[in-house]
DNA sequence: ATTTTTATATTTGTCAAACCTTTTGCGTTT
DNA sequence: AAACGCAAAAGGTTTGACAAATATAAAAAT
């Protein structure tokens, strides 16, 4: 029973004005864990009592604890696994998962139009044109190889739109590979898995391949010569080049909002 | 009933070899509600229906439902509450619980040590030199104050440390804010959340704030007088500064590794 | 003796039915 | 008209049980 709050009666304790509870029982038992987690009091790839044990312990019962259990789940930081050799441990901080994790956040924020298309472009070109600076200067032959594998799809002309945005995403992402810094990398996640896509989808219905295929081959060019002040302009001008185009197509998307119950 | 998979025998179908189940049947309902909510086919403020029409629904029990809905809630995709007129309503996006999404996601890469040192003081100098750039753009007044009121805080002799690094953050907040730049405003909360108080929670004993308060000064100067070139030369000065530092707090901090049973 | 099969125990996953707590809204009383 | 109180609705929690998966040990077959 860890000092848990449940079923309390309002103990007359004159002036106790502060925080009566935090919130559900569930609630509660994920934060104590999680923070346990954090400070690391609960080591990477340590098992968890059972959820028998943890219901004991804490005092409540099973299904609230398996409810605790299910959000740090959802947050990445447990896993479980059935079986005598099973339970919950504590997951690894893995790259992927937290890039996807930021990638759907702010997937989400685009896609409920929370930003302005004019926003997005500027700080696309901004941070993109910066990878180029330092892709330039820490790149490595296999990071060139990698953006000519994908200038070569690119220049497949029966490409499908959707396979297009796919290999331009994977470019970009190739550059930012180049610059060599893991914390950068893990930022721009959440531009080139996000952002990229939303405007790109809009564009490619007008037929501007060429056009972006041109400027790639150039920015790689200016990368591999590690040109920065080139390569960062070359990026900038690409993006936001974007902009008169991106504007047409949305007046087109406008008209597009679908509505049905399905749950 | 909707064509979870639950109890499922082993149907002798031959050649059914593609994805016979994705997970547990709360994944399942979770990832279906997740979907509507993200296609936006469940709009905005909308409300589910009650979590036992859903078991009814869905042809599952309700801590099962549950057990989905506290993983979407989790996502701060859904919230709930009780009482006749309560119930489980689709969250409107919102930028600050999106932007903790990915600063606790951040932290925890950068507890657990997976990036370098010298990768953060990189990817800070440079992102944050480009919002001094954009800083000197586009800042307002407003902007200004803020600054000043940071640094006025930090003046203060009898400050704790744990107080200037606080300040030391939202200094930085404030020049990001400056920059006008949503996107980059969201993608930079990481940095500036979890990557500068894990390297300053380290610096600030070793006492250099006189140096740190008059690099604040000077750059919000620059960013005053909108001079570009100056305000980001500083600020990248400024961070890079810092890893000499750094390096030597870091040999303190390598005996310290508590550890401890809790849970 | 080695491999394969079977049994068993353990732990998460799911279910059912109830009870508790909070909140709202209505109806009664003052 | 305002205040109070009650009842209904919905999420929050509990209890106890069973189902499914899986590692380990035991047994059987080769």
């Amino acid at each position: 029973m860890l000092g848990l709050i449940g079923r309390r009666g309002k103990s007359a304790m004159a002036l106790q004005y502060d925080e009566i509870v935090r919130g559900s029982l569930a609630k509660q038992v994920a934060d104590l864990i999680r923070a346990a987690i954090l400070e690391g009091r609960l080591q990477v790839d340590e098992r968890l009592p059972t959820e028998e044990e943890l219901a004991k312990r804490f005092g409540i019962s099973r299904p609230t604890v398996r409810e605790a259990l299910k959000v740090l789940a959802a947050q990445n930081l447990i896993r479980s696994r059935r079986g005598p050799a099973g339970g919950t441990f504590v997951t690894r901080p893995d790259l992927d998962a937290a890039a996807r994790t930021i990638t759907d956040a702010a997937t989400l924020l685009v896609g409920m139009g929370r930003f302005e298309i004019d926003e997005i472009v500027a700080a696309r070109g901004q941070t993109e044109a910066l990878c180029c600076r330092l892709a330039a200067r820490n790149r490595t032959d296999e990071d060139l190889d990698a953006m000519a594998q994908e200038l070569l799809l690119q220049q497949d002309e029966t490409l499908s739109d959707e396979d297009f945005c796919a290999s331009d995403v994977r470019f970009h992402r190739a550059v930012v590979q180049a610059t060599g810094n893991g914390p950068l990398q893990f930022i721009m996640h959440a531009m080139i898995e996000s952002f990229i896509p939303i405007t790109n989808m809009l564009i490619y219905r007008h037929h501007e391949r060429r056009r972006t295929i041109g400027a790639h081959q150039r920015i790689r060019m200016a990368i591999a010569e590690r040109d920065e002040d080139t390569a960062a302009a070359l990026m900038q001008h690409h993006v936001e080049g974007m902009r008169a185009v991106l504007d047409q197509a949305l007046a087109h998307r406008r008209l597009e909002k679908p509505g049905g119950e399905t749950i």
